[in-house]
DNA sequence: TTCTTATGCATAATAATCTTAGGTATTATT
DNA sequence: AATAATACCTAAGATTATTATGCATAAGAA
């Protein structure tokens, strides 16, 4: 992820909830439907991404079926059971995050 | 600060906000005011807060002054013009991130 | 009066997460 | 023929935080 020290930290609650949106994905897809859902504004480097998955699947979050298309190797990853239960956790915690902030940075729109 | 990674990167931005409604705090102060405006959902620690503060400092972001008060230390820290600048750019890029993270964690209500 | 909590500062070891910079290989475009 | 796009990967270093300490004074409870 470049552009922002404050995306630390989010990557796998994006990684998540993209899952659970398209059933399954591989790496460079969803580094590609980031960049269109955020209108460039968000890259995900690969040096992130790519570890992110290896430890969300050793985990137990991910499941992983390796395709071959063109002659090109593709490892599509998609939410296991647990996977599904954490997506759901990393989503309130990121609602969670966004009204604490709003609290701290804007307290009095946070009143109304 | 505590509870979640996700607030990974948010502290300098909490920190200078704060300075930027209150005029001149102190370490300690920071962490109480943070703790009453989110109801005790975050809690700053000390081994975060200083170092950042020190930082800031070194940075030219803040300026220090202590004073003794009941026969202990307080070190009040204020913004400098620099810092006031980087208090927006700060809370600017917050917006941001917030609204990036809508637009891929909620696709439709970021439409509206 | 002694013990604990609150106030107030600080640093060091460790962990987590990301950037940067490489590497390999195939396919498509210029 | 060279470059860009597709597709995977890892390692060194930076940044930021947690956890665990340490020191010291003041206030409150036992």
């Amino acid at each position: 992820m470049s552009n922002s020290k404050l995306y630390k930290g989010s990557l796998t609650t994006i990684i998540l909830k993209l899952l659970n949106e398209s059933d399954k994905m591989y790496g460079y897809e969803i580094t590609q439907k980031v960049k269109a859902l955020t209108n460039g504004e968000l890259k995900i480097t690969e040096g992130a991404l790519y570890p992110a998955l290896h430890k969300l699947e050793a985990e137990g979050l991910l499941d992983v079926e390796v395709k071959k298309v063109d002659n090109r190797l593709r490892k599509y990853y998609k939410l296991t059971e647990n996977g599904e239960k954490e997506t759901t956790n990393k989503l309130n915690e990121l609602a969670n995050y966004i009204s604490t902030m709003q609290a701290l940075v804007n307290p009095k729109l946070s009143l109304e």
